[in-house]
DNA sequence: AATTGGATGACACTCACGTGACAACGCTCC
DNA sequence: GGAGCGTTGTCACGTGAGTGTCATCCAATT
């Protein structure tokens, strides 16, 4: 069984999107939309992690997260607070509360499920794949290097981030919805196709003579990791 | 007894299309016309999710979905919005008022299908088939392969739904209409005897030397994919 | 044989995807 | 500060796969 994390949030479409993504790497996942029942929850288990809204309806994210410190069970829990863009002046005051870490939204899935492992890492070394690989290709996710056929090869931010997400799921089709919720942010306002010029720009970057495309695209749906492509070799 | 839906929509074939399909599906299908009955019905019983129209008589399907939102119980229930075309894209997605997902009319029946599996694998991971398989064929809905004796096949996007929803139902006939309806949508107006050809199509697709068509034509009825194609291995 | 309904090849047309170009932005390094 | 560089989102354009319709041919049914 992974570790276990806690999501406080109201924001009902995040929180799904969220428990989603950490289920499929393996985390336990629970989640309370407001401040106070998230309170309670903690008193009947204390989970391995703590993400938590900043804004909360019912005990605001940072008095709960003061709350969650005072309490011995809780006081070394990691907390991860989620802010929204342009309550700059409040990050300082989050992680002066207690908080971890912070990230702010709109945020990438992979850009979290980072922030996650790292935090998990110092408390719970439970080991949890850092390096993705198929075929020649190889993505590092601590070194944020990426290698193919022992090749060092250079990604922008956006391809590499584009690179793990289809990597962790390899044959899975994604929408490009999908991929712009996951690899962009959640709620983030951008042309489908500019999906298709970074997978263009990520095709050309992963691009070695002779060599397959490790990207395939389904016409009328969207683009997967070729999960046969391993088996090509 | 597979997860409970309900479905909000004021045009009844549509209803009917949707009931049946779903049930087909294996759910436990119940439905209402308007917009208050819906919320009658929340309160005797709480679905595992909704389809709900956009617009309704009765009570509006963005006040109802507000509605939905509030009550504690059906607070983290799922819900679809079904839109019609020209409110499409981003607004309700930014103007969403907790629906988990929208589909804009019209749609075929697989992908609705596959926005419902969707969410319920989230929140009720019942085990859903995502794999098809019937005989030496395979077709896997996640990946969006088809095979037939380990070998690859390619389909264009319509002959892949024809495919998948023929094989959900094997050996069950449908009329070209119920075919229109279902794969391309509830109500495109397009000629009868366009079915005919992409029937075709699929056929010469999956056709592979001395193995048997796995298609069958009803004359004067229909199509269905062929049960007994499988113990003809 | 006549009639009805299905199969199929041809064709025009649409539309989704790939790609190069470009402006805006944020960096670093003088 | 300003110049240079890399990255990003959008657009325009070209191309080819996919789609719907039709005409013709073929098979089944009467």
């Amino acid at each position: 069984m992974g570790p276990r994390v806690l999501i406080v949030e109201d924001e009902e479409p995040l929180t799904l999107l969220l428990r989603y993504n950490l289920e499929a790497e393996g985390y336990e996942v629970d989640s309370v939309g407001r401040g106070d029942e998230a309170e309670i929850r903690l008193r009947e288990q204390v989970p391995d992690l703590v993400l938590l809204d900043w804004m909360l309806p019912g005990l605001s994210g940072i008095e709960l997260c003061r709350r969650i410190r005072i309490r011995p069970e809780t006081e070394r829990m990691p907390i991860i607070m989620l802010t929204a863009r342009g309550e700059e002046g409040d990050r300082i005051r989050g992680l002066s509360t207690g908080a971890d870490d912070y990230i702010v939204k709109p945020f990438s899935v992979p850009e979290l499920l980072a922030r996650v492992r790292a935090l998990l890492r110092r408390t719970k070394p439970t080991h949890i794949a850092t390096l993705l690989t198929a075929g020649d290709m190889e993505l590092d996710r601590e070194t944020h290097r990426v290698r193919r056929s022992n090749k060092e090869l250079h990604l922008g931010p956006t391809e590499f981030r584009l690179l793990e997400f289809l990597m962790t799921s390899p044959g899975r089709v994604f929408t490009r919805e999908h991929l712009l919720n996951a690899v962009w942010g959640h709620d983030v306002y951008i042309d489908e196709r500019t999906v298709d010029v970074h997978v263009g720009r990520l095709r050309k970057a992963i691009r070695i003579s002779h060599k397959p495309d490790p990207i395939r695209t389904v016409r009328g749906t969207g683009y997967s990791f070729d999960e046969t492509f391993a088996r090509d070799e």
